[in-house]
DNA sequence: GTCTATAGTTGGATAGAC
DNA sequence: GTCTATCCAACTATAGAC
C-alpha cells in the first residue's frame, strides 16, 4: 500500500501515522474547505485503510481539534516570527511612522495572500468552532485571533517608538481596531480577489491610523 | 400531516410549499449552520414527506442557491429600509459629523446584532459561494456586500452633507474602509460576543475616519 | 399535479484478523 | 500494536402511487 506521494508505508507507528494523517486532512480542509474532510476521504488521501483513521483518532471531532490545533500553531508561528522582524531605521515622527507601517502592512498582508485557501480555512474554524462547541467554549477560534492581536500589537509598539511616536487612543484600542480593519479587508478580498484594491485600503487605513499618533513627551 | 407549527398542510400547491419549505431551510442553517442543511432534515422540519423537497427543488444545490438568494434579499431589503432614515439634524462641522456618524453606526450595530446566528450564516454563505462555484462566480457572496456597502455609502454621503463637510480620501474610499472595519469589528464579535469592546472599537473606529473629513469649499 | 415508497450512495464507527 | 473487513446510519435522488 502507497500513499498519494508515493511513499510506501505498511505498518507505520502511530505517532507517525498521527501526523501523516493530520497532514492529509490538512490538505482536504485547505483545498476543499472544512466541511469537506470526511474520515474516508483521509484515509484515502493518506493511502490507507480506513479504520487505520479511527486506530489513530477515536473519533473525526478528534481528528478536527487536531486540525484546528495544527492551524492555529502555524498561526502562532507565523506570529512569533514577525517578531524579529527590524523596523528600527527610518526618519522620525509622523511620516517615518507612516512608512514604517507600510512597510509592516506590506509584510503582513504578503503572509495572508500567500495562502487563499489557508486564509479562508480560518475563517471556517470560525464558523466551526461556533457551531460546534457554542460560545462558551470557542477557545479555538480565539487562539487565532490572539496570535494576530499579538503580531499587530507587536508592529504597533516597536513601529511607533522607533518613530518617536505614542498611540492617542492608547495601545491596547489601536491595536484592535487595526487588526479589525485587516480582518474586515481580508474578508472583503477573500470576495473580490482584488489585491490593488486591498492594497489601496490598506494604505488609507495606515493612513488614518497614523493621524491618532502623537509625539512623546520630549521628543 | 402537520408542519412543525401545527398548520395541517396536506397536499400544497408546489409554490407555497416551496416557500415553506424555504423557511424550513432557512430556520436550520441560522440555528445549526448552512452545513447543517440536509433535505431530510427541511422535509422533517416542514413535516412533510421526504421526496416533496424533490419534487419542488430539483435537487440539494438549487434549494441552497434559494436559500442564499433569499438572506441577501433580506439583507437587501435591510439596507434600502436604512436609505429613510435621517441625519439632517444637529450642529455643522467635524463634531456634528462624529456625532450623526455615532448615531448611524449604533443603528448599524442594533441591526447586525439583533440575530448572530443570522450574522454568522453570511459568512458561512461566503465560504459555501467560494468552496462550491469558486472565484469565476461568487456574484452569490458578493450581493451581500454590495448591499452593505449601499448602506455605508448612503450614510456617509448624508452624513458629511448635512454637517457641511466632505471626505478627504474620496468617498468610495471611505466607504470601502469603513464597510471593512465594520465587518472586521463583526467577526470579533462573532467570537468573544464582548458587545462593550464591539462598541467601543467602533466609536474609536468613527474618531479616526472622522479625522478624514474637511469643511466643503465656502462653508 | 402532488406525494409516498424505495433505491443507491456516502459517511462514521467497530469487531476481529494478523 | 497495527490494520482489514464489515456494519449501520444518514444522506441524495428517483420511480411510481394516488
Amino acid at each position: 500500500m502507497s500513499s498519494y506521494d508515493g511513499r510506501v508505508t505498511r505498518r507505520l507507528p502511530a505517532d507517525q501515522r498521527r501526523a501523516q494523517l493530520l497532514r492529509a486532512a490538512l490538505e482536504i480542509a485547505e483545498h476543499d474547505g472544512l466541511g469537506a474532510v470526511t474520515v474516508r476521504g483521509v484515509a484515502e488521501r493518506a493511502g490507507v485503510s480506513l479504520g487505520v483513521v479511527h486506530y489513530c483518532y477515536t473519533d473525526k471531532e478528534e481528528l478536527l481539534r487536531e486540525l484546528i490545533g495544527a492551524v492555529n500553531s502555524e498561526v502562532h508561528q507565523a506570529a512569533t516570527a514577525f517578531v524579529s522582524v527590524d523596523f528600527d531605521s527610518g526618519a522620525k515622527g509622523a511620516e517615518g511612522l507612516r512608512q514604517r507601517l507600510y512597510e509592516a502592512i506590506d509584510l503582513i498582508w504578503a503572509v495572508i495572500t500567500a495562502s487563499p485557501d489557508r486564509q479562508l480555512l480560518t475563517y471556517e474554524i470560525v464558523s466551526y468552532s461556533l457551531r460546534t462547541y457554542g460560545l462558551p467554549e470557542v477557545g479555538l477560534a480565539r487562539d487565532q485571533h490572539e496570535s494576530n492581536e499579538a503580531i499587530v500589537r507587536s508592529v504597533l509598539e516597536r513601529t511607533a517608538a522607533s518613530a518617536g511616536m505614542r498611540w492617542g487612543m492608547g495601545l491596547d484600542e489601536v491595536v484592535r481596531v487595526v487588526l479589525s480593519i485587516i480582518e474586515g479587508i481580508g474578508l472583503r478580498w477573500q470576495v473580490y480577489r482584488d489585491d490593488d484594491e486591498a492594497n489601496e485600503l490598506l494604505h488609507h487605513a495606515v493612513d488614518l491610523v497614523v493621524r491618532d499618533a502623537l509625539p512623546v513627551d520630549g521628543a
